[in-house]
DNA sequence: CTGAAAGCGCTAACAT
DNA sequence: ATGTTAGCGCTTTCAG
């Protein structure tokens, strides 16, 4: 049988609620000798207190949910871990939710973490078409921080990116290497961050007086796979330059390209997106627009511990800048 | 205000014993027209029931722990994707936990799922010098699944990867591809894992009547940049051929072997450890010892909810057979 | 088929 | 400085 609370009591010839303020450190209001009677029967008996109940009254849990589409790219796990560790500091647990970017799995998520009254909960997901679940959500009242997805409603707080300079500064970058006829593979189109990035390709064609050609612009899946079979198809188009909206899929081009008998960057240049971790260790390493995955998790759980605790946030808003990293995928003509 | 169980009952005309049957699918014991009403009342009113009030008093919480070093590592991402989609499936949330192989946060993260009541554990973690706290808590009953850790204790449920037999296989392919002077680089020798994959290597070498040659094994991290740094050092001595312990650090060794002007196969040939998805995308595509990872996430939940829920298991240590999948980083003489 | 009531373990007034 | 007590929202006997 467990050990509870009033076990503790019993044994230490107090009330429940002696040992209540105790186990809380409610400093006032406890002498210093029951105190330390509590506390060593506490340790003796190995009391922990029951979460459950404590959340039942208190209605806080010490928890928040993360949801994100899929921790397996490590893009998110980067975020994933920022979050983690930072709650864990606060003395939160986090809740991992894979969405694979599917609206019905969304909400059965976030019912379930309401049922289980997270106390906040951070939202990476970034489906344009249907998006009512989250401002319902944040509505709600629950702390909610987005992620990567930008919502017109005033009550939003999150952590974005700018994803329309990022696709600029990539797209500059071939550009100004005399680069004319490059192609894009972007994101899937119903995730704003991906049309951002794309709309970012197109300001900077456009600045260097060129047109967007719909033949050299292809949708990818923001997986290794789509990046591959794409590059396949625009390669035999001609094409050797590539901005790819993701350093995954950025791989699987790489792989076509040496695959077709091409070399990096002597014949084809690549920039990709996101700088995830082996991004410098594959050959070439890869030049790519990286965002600040670990730290955006971290800022993340910060601002929603806040919310949480109802302090006072400065910006509703924390907008990163992404920042082109220029390896050995791109050169010059 | 939330809606209760209390608020639905009123609105029925029922007592919330007869809400609570319904809404728990109690198929006994509820006219048919009353459930309906009910259940209409559920939607109207937008109620859900309260997981910490119905954990309360069943001990039940449908959530679960998933303990493992650092889901940044592509294997554990692989792994948590397993078990999170299972699990979801199962009706069950999970807790990520990231310990960095530390005793401490080991023993911080149990505490906590202990005190939140999850309904069981699955702990991927490895460190072999003190695992009194793991033998404790399957003592205490909580349904736990050892992954990737064994442990010499008559309760242990869990899965497991022949890792002797990988490091066997991993090594034999590189002698029967003529190669004699083969490096290790291991993974951290704490981990029983790390210790196993080295003995595999040692038996292969021993059936090929050599000794091992400690001036070239080395203990690495499992982290990439402790692959680059070995692999430099390593190549210095004269190394040509090499068996790493993981694919992360494997990556490193690559980097490290192009930067000194090699080629992989044509001068230096390498094998790697358990088959991250980017494995096959590299340049060259990397021979490895496969571990079904995603797969092993998934049956250690479905072993976990059948301990949970006091069903019978059939076999108590389930051990996954690794798999050497050939690319092109190894090159016969 | 339905209801009344006890109680899960804890916190938070309110007393003393 | 400490105790008493009323719930938190739910499940689960036990009655009827």
């Amino acid at each position: 049988m467990k050990v509870t609370i009033r076990d503790i009591a019993e044994k230490a010839n107090v009330s429940i609620a002696t040992v209540s303020r105790v186990i809380n450190n409610k400093s006032e209001g406890v002498g210093e000798e029951t105190r330390k009677r509590i506390l060593k029967l506490v340790k003796e008996l190995g009391y922990q207190p029951n979460a459950l109940a404590r959340g039942l009254v208190t209605k806080k849990t010490k928890t928040v949910g993360l949801i994100i589409p899929d921790i397996t790219n490590p893009f998110f796990a980067d975020i994933a871990r920022g979050v983690e560790d930072q709650a864990n500091l606060f003395g939160y647990n986090v809740f991992l939710c894979n969405t694979d970017d599917d609206l019905d799995k969304e909400n059965k998520y976030i019912n379930a973490l309401k049922e289980k009254y997270v106390d906040g909960i951070i939202f990476t997901s970034s489906s344009i078409p249907n998006q009512n679940h989250i401002v319902e959500l944040i509505k709600t009242g629950i702390p909610t921080i987005l992620m990567d997805r930008q919502i017109d409603d005033k009550h939003v707080v999150g952590i974005f990116i700018d994803n329309l300079l990022g696709g600029y500064i990539a797209t500059k970058h071939l550009l100004e290497l005399g680069y004319s006829r490059i192609a894009c593979i972007t994101g899937p189109l119903f995730l704003k961050s991906a049309v951002e990035r794309l709309q970012g390709y197109e300001k900077a064609l456009n600045e260097y007086g060129m047109e967007v050609d719909n033949e050299i612009v292809a949708e990818g899946t923001y997986k290794m796979e789509s990046g591959y079979e794409t590059a396949k198809e625009l390669l035999a188009k001609g094409v050797r330059t590539f901005f790819v909206c993701n350093d995954i899929m950025a791989l699987g081009v790489c792989k076509a390209v040496k695959e077709s008998g091409y070399n990096i960057p002597e014949d084809v240049s690549v920039v990709g997106f996101d700088d995830i971790q082996i991004s410098h260790v594959i050959e070439p390493p890869l030049t790519t627009v990286r965002q600040p995955s670990y730290d955006m998790g971290k800022e993340a759980i910060k601002m929603l511990v806040k919310l949480i605790e109802g302090k006072k946030i400065r910006k509703k808003i924390v907008k990163f800048k992404p920042e082109l990293v220029i390896r050995q995928s791109t050169k010059a003509i």
